[in-house]
Order: C-alpha cells, then sequence, then structure tokens
RNA sequence: GGUCGGGUAGUUCAGCUUGGUUAGAAUACAUGCCUGUCACGCAUGGGGUCGCGGGUUCGAGCCCCGUCCCGACCGCCA
C-alpha cells in the first residue's frame, strides 16, 4: 500500500502518529516561511504543513506542487493551532517529512471545486476531472446507494438477478431501436434492447417465478434533461400474482429507499385513476405534493354570451392561494406563458378574488358580480386568491391547465425538492389512436384489465374477426372499417397498468401481461398486425405461451430518474458518471464517430456520404 | 423536424439597446513579498481568430443573412 490512511481519516485521537497519505493536491498556501497543502482524496481532504526552518528541502520541494499533482506525503500527525471546524479533520494536520511527487498535473481546464466556475460542456469533456469534484462524487455514491439497497430489498425478497442479453431484435413497436450490424450475417443486425420486456416474460415462463434486473437499456429517441439514449432499469417481473401483489412489493421497494436512503418513512401510497388525473390534474403524472386542481367549469362559464368559452369544448380553471393581488405585469406574463408555441393556449382569463370580498375579473362586461361569486363557490376560492381560468379543445386545454398549474407551483413556493408526494396511478387506456391505426399505450403485451378482456372477447366474437374478413393487414381498406366500427370501445378499454410517479416525475411503469396466446394474438391484430407479422416479430413469446405460461406482470423503474429525485434535482445526467450530451454525444470520448473503410467492408456496409 | 436562449481571456461572464479610443471584470495561471493559512493577503505580469463564412458600412464583438456547436422545451420517447 502507498498510503495508511486515507485523506478523509484522521482526527485528533490519532495525533502522534506517523502516516503515509496519498492523494491529489487541492490547492497551496505559501505563506513565505510556511506552505500549507491541501491534500484529497475520495474520503476528504487533510492539510499538509511544511516548515522552512525545520527543513529547507523539503519546503523546496513543496514549493514545486501546482494544483492537481498526485502525491505521497509521509509526517506526523499533530493538532493544528489554530483549528479549521468546517473540516471532519480540521482538528490535525500533517508534519511532513517526506514528500514524493506520484504525477504532475498539467492545471485543470477549470477549478475542482464545489462551485466550479467550468460550464457544462467543458466539465464533460473533462468527466473525470469532474468527477473529482464532491457535488458529483456525492450523486455517484447516491446512485450506489441506490443500486445496493435495491438489490438488498429484492433479494430479500426473493427476487433473483438474472442477465437478459443486449443483443437482440428490432421491432417496429415503440421508440427507435439502435442497431448493431452482423460481421457474420452480412446485411442483418441486431437492436440493442429498448428494455428486457419479452426476456423476462420468457423467464416467467421459465419458471423463475420473481426475476428483477438493473439494466441499460437503449432508445434511439431525442434527448431531454431527463431523458439519455442508453439509461438504466431496476426492471423486475413476477408470476402467479395479480396487480395488488406488484403494488404492494414494489411500494415496499420505494418505501424501503426513501427509509434507507433518505431517512423518510414514506405514508401509504395514495393511488389515482388515469382518468381523475386528467381531470385534475391534466397531466398521467401529477405533481401532488399541492393541491391547485383542476375544476371543469362548463356548466356555470358557458351560455353567457362569452364566445371564446362558449365554443369551447372545455373550460377549466385552478384557484392559486393567497395570489389575488398579482399585478397586471405578472398577469400578462402568466398570459405569455400559456400562449407559448409549446403549450399553446389561445388566452387567460383570471379573476382576482380580493380580501374585501369583491371579485374583479378580465371579463367582467360578461360575467357580473353574481355570476363571478359562482365562480368562486365553485372553483372553491377564499377570499385573497386568484383564479386563472383557460378553455378550448378538452386535451389540448388540460395539457395547458397542467403547465400553468406546475407553473404558479413553482411561483408560489410549492414545489420543493426535498418534499417527496409519491403515488400510483392506474387504469390507463389499453390503446392510443394515432391518426390510421391504434398503438400500444404501454406496450402490446399489457393485459387489459378484467372488463377489457370480455370486450375483446366479444368483439372477435362478433365480427368472426377473420383473415377472410379484414386480411389483417393494416394498410387494407377493412381494417380501416374495423377501427371505424370498434375505435369507441377500443379507446375506452382499460389497461392493468399503473406508474408510479413521485414529484410530477414518471419513475416507473408496469402491467400485468397477457400470459395466453389468442388473447395476445388478437391484440396484434388491434394494433394492425397481420398474422405472419406477429408470428415472425414476436412468434417466440406467443410459441412459449403455448407451453405453460403463468400469468405474470412486472414493472420497470428508471433508475437514473429515481437517483436524480433523491438527490433533488431533475437532470439525470448528474448521476450518470458518463452521460451524452443534447445530441446524444459522449464529447470525452467524441463518439458516435465514422468507422474505417475496411470495417465498413467487413460488415458490408456502405454509407452515403454527405 | 420545430420554438426559444447562448457562443467574447484557461474558465465564468459584462460589453450588443444607440456601430467609432488600446475589448473589460472576476477567477485561474506566472513572478515577487509574507511563519498559522484554510475562498489567505499584498504587488506585478502574461493571456483574445469576440464560434465560422458572407453582407451592409468610411468603420462591425455590436446590424443583416447563412452555417456550426451548446443548452431548455415542443414533436418524438410502445
Amino acid at each position: 500500500m502507498l498510503r495508511t490512511h486515507t485523506c478523509g481519516e484522521l482526527t485528533i485521537a490519532s495525533a502522534g502518529q506517523h502516516v503515509t497519505l496519498c492523494g491529489w493536491v487541492q490547492r497551496s498556501r505559501e505563506m513565505g516561511g510556511m506552505i500549507f497543502v491541501d491534500i484529497r482524496d475520495r474520503y476528504g481532504i487533510t492539510q499538509l504543513v511544511f516548515n522552512m526552518e525545520v527543513n529547507k528541502e523539503l519546503c523546496m520541494e513543496a514549493l514545486k506542487l501546482g494544483r492537481e499533482f498526485v502525491i505521497q506525503a509521509k509526517g506526523k500527525v499533530a493538532e493544528r493551532s489554530n483549528k479549521n471546524l468546517k473540516l471532519p479533520t480540521g482538528e490535525i494536520e500533517i508534519i511532513v517529512d517526506d514528500l514524493k511527487i506520484l504525477n504532475a498535473a498539467k492545471t485543470p481546464p477549470f477549478t475542482i471545486e464545489d462551485n466550479t466556475d467550468g460550464g457544462d460542456d467543458l466539465r464533460m469533456k473533462y468527466r473525470y476531472l469532474d468527477i473529482r469534484r464532491n457535488p458529483v462524487q456525492q450523486n455517484i455514491f447516491l446512485r450506489h446507494k441506490m443500486a445496493q439497497e435495491t438489490r438488498k430489498y429484492l433479494d430479500s425478497k426473493g427476487f433473483i438477478e438474472i442477465e437478459t442479453p443486449v443483443l437482440i431484435k428490432s421491432t417496429p413497436e415503440g421508440a427507435r431501436d439502435f442497431v448493431v450490424p452482423s460481421r457474420m450475417n452480412p446485411g442483418e443486425f441486431y437492436a440493442l434492447p429498448q428494455s428486457p420486456q419479452t426476456f423476462k416474460q420468457l423467464l416467467m415462463v421459465a419458471c423463475m417465478d420473481k426475476y428483477f434486473q438493473i439494466v441499460k437499456c437503449f432508445r434511439d429517441e431525442d434527448l431531454r434533461a431527463d431523458r439519455q439514449p442508453e439509461f438504466t432499469q431496476i426492471d423486475c417481473e413476477m408470476s402467479f400474482i395479480e396487480r395488488e401483489d406488484i403494488l404492494q412489493m414494489f411500494e415496499g421497494m420505494v418505501r424501503h429507499l426513501f427509509k434507507n436512503v433518505k431517512g423518510i418513512e414514506l405514508p401509504a401510497l395514495p393511488r389515482m385513476t388515469y382518468d381523475d388525473a386528467m381531470k385534475y390534474y391534466g397531466n398521467d403524472k401529477p405533481d401532488i405534493r399541492f393541491e391547485m386542481k383542476i375544476s371543469e367549469l362548463n356548466d356555470v362559464l358557458k351560455g353567457k354570451g362569452f364566445k371564446v368559452f362558449d365554443d369551447s369544448e372545455l373550460v377549466v380553471g385552478i384557484c392559486v392561494p393567497g395570489c389575488s393581488e398579482y399585478t397586471r405585469k405578472q398577469l400578462d406574463e402568466l398570459t405569455d406563458f400559456v400562449k407559448r408555441p409549446q403549450i399553446g393556449a389561445n388566452g387567460m382569463v383570471y379573476a382576482k378574488c380580493n380580501n374585501d370580498g369583491t371579485i374583479k375579473s378580465s371579463v367582467d362586461k360578461f360575467y357580473n358580480e353574481d355570476e363571478l361569486k359562482k365562480w368562486k363557490a365553485l372553483i372553491n376560492a377564499q377570499n385573497g386568491d386568484l383564479i386563472l381560468i383557460l378553455a378550448g379543445e378538452k386535451n389540448k386545454t388540460r395539457k395547458a391547465m397542467s403547465e400553468l398549474r406546475l407553473e404558479m407551483g413553482n411561483r408560489c413556493g410549492l414545489r420543493n425538492k426535498d418534499t417527496y408526494a409519491v403515488l400510483w396511478v392506474t387504469d390507463f387506456p389499453l390503446l392510443e389512436w394515432n391518426e390510421e391505426r391504434f398503438y400500444a399505450k404501454h406496450h402490446p403485451f399489457t393485459s387489459p384489465d378484467e372488463e377489457g378482456i370480455s370486450i375483446v372477447g366479444q368483439i372477435f366474437k362478433d365480427l368472426s374477426f377473420t383473415n377472410e374478413e379484414t386480411g389483417n393487414d393494416p394498410n387494407a381498406k377493412n381494417m380501416g372499417i374495423f377501427y371505424e366500427k370498434y375505435k369507441f370501445i377500443l379507446e375506452n378499454i382499460k389497461a392493468n397498468a399503473y406508474d408510479m410517479v413521485i414529484n410530477g416525475v414518471e419513475v416507473g411503469g408496469g402491467s400485468i401481461r397477457i400470459h395466453d396466446k389468442t388473447l395476445q394474438q388478437k391484440m396484434f391484430s388491434i394494433l394492425g398486425f397481420s398474422e405472419e407479422e406477429a408470428q415472425a416479430q414476436f412468434g417466440f413469446l406467443m410459441n412459449a405461451f403455448e407451453y405453460g405460461a403463468p400469468p405474470h406482470g412486472g414493472i420497470a423503474f428508471g433508475f437514473d430518474r429515481l437517483c436524480s429525485l433523491f438527490g433533488g434535482t431533475e437532470f439525470i445526467r448528474d448521476f450518470i458518471a458518463f452521460p451524452k450530451n443534447n445530441s446524444g454525444r459522449d464529447v470525452m470520448i467524441d463518439s458516435p464517430s465514422a468507422i474505417s473503410a475496411e470495417q465498413l467492408k467487413e460488415l458490408d456496409i456502405s454509407v452515403n456520404k454527405k
């Protein structure tokens, strides 16, 4: 060992000991006759002292030290005459008698300090220096702790960790695949998994019963602050269970994590249906750290001659507590906020519930004081509150109001990052209509709820939904006829699916899966797959279902997001050792990059030159 | 694919509204002084392709057009 101790462990109790420390030079302070050098490693910082009068030669060595030099220092632990109570090791220092420079260092491009002067781009380029900084280290330690506690909990519940392959098969549903050419099979490609979904289901067929994996997944879609092209999931699946078993098991997991990582005892998780989430929060991942629920106001506000409301499908309002004194300027800001193209509202109506009981609105022309009082009652506003109203097409208006609600939550300081509101959102729609066909909202292996299963059965029975009738071809006209006939019914089928939401962030989602080949085939039909396509892409799964598939279901958590939430930010990049930038590039290793003509030839691939 | 913001010293930024002297500050770095500092202090100094290309103008860091890069968001993310 090159060291006897780390830079974070020596205290007054060690005074008098002769020790050897290794680490990086944080900073040196030259005082003429004395030199103080802070030496840093993963564990902390310790002060080294050199004295001109005691050992001039050693001081001359110490003067050569620059920031981030790697050194080994031997010396005696001594109590400081001037203690620094800000440091855990601040009561002692090392009176150095031997100093070795293990490696010199160039001056780093940014300061290695908690509040660095480096910008994001530069820090990513020199991520190995960035990671030396304490806040980044803390994030990485947090992630480690989260992973260990996750394993501890799941292991204690009898889950076994099984690795699934990374080189798999491209499928048309869902996100774009990252694709890997196969040299041995020219012209053919593997795909990297978007999730180990089908493999974990096959493990259930294989009697593994309770499976988990902390696993990298890949999606070739545009990035966000909370989205990376490669990310980590806590992927789980169980057999012989119902929805309730999964909710209990993983409520237990998140409670375990909060307790053991954050020291927080979480209350029992509330549950909300998707329909209620959309109605009251305008969003399927509501932030319930604060109330400010959305009220639907059609009954009272429509039909009074205000054309904007009268022509709207939906009029919604929120009551912002204590904001009746908002100025014209602030209200204009909010109007601009909701009119931004990303939000897309046409305007905003407000009503101030003044402290004296009067109400002043932006539509006084159309609504008298009595009408406004009805608003106030309907929305349950108090004197001093501000009512904000948006109107328009239902989904768009809900979405806009959701954004406005979150903005007002921010403005009112109701979205504290140290407060955690965790809930389950349940009963999602099974299918989503998109222009010409249905897509699975969760994924095509999701089971409809009990009612949905019988509806699907009924549809196929009614119709004798056979190949002759529809061709089972998504492009065929008769598929269109099928959709036309059953769109409304299909749209309203609920999935046996659930999401876990923390502070307005979807951290996990799962479902009870289909384990019956026939039902799975029907689902693929509804999604517009021909029998041949379904067989070609998912035959391996449906074949497996013929050999005794147990009822099963599971869930997957976005591990990076979970870590970032526990760390109090929404930037998952901060919790990934080597993240990609906005354009999917790793600026440190400069990837992706071109490959050689030789490699291309071996892979039988040609690239279009720009 | 789209909207918005940004790109000026090693680094983080100011300067741009209203074009005009040698482009500034902080920090980092270098040198000197300093025996109890710990964001040490003091003094001195070096350091600039104002992202790139074009245009307008007597004159462009500043105005216009294009382009590249970075960030946030919308679309997208079963």
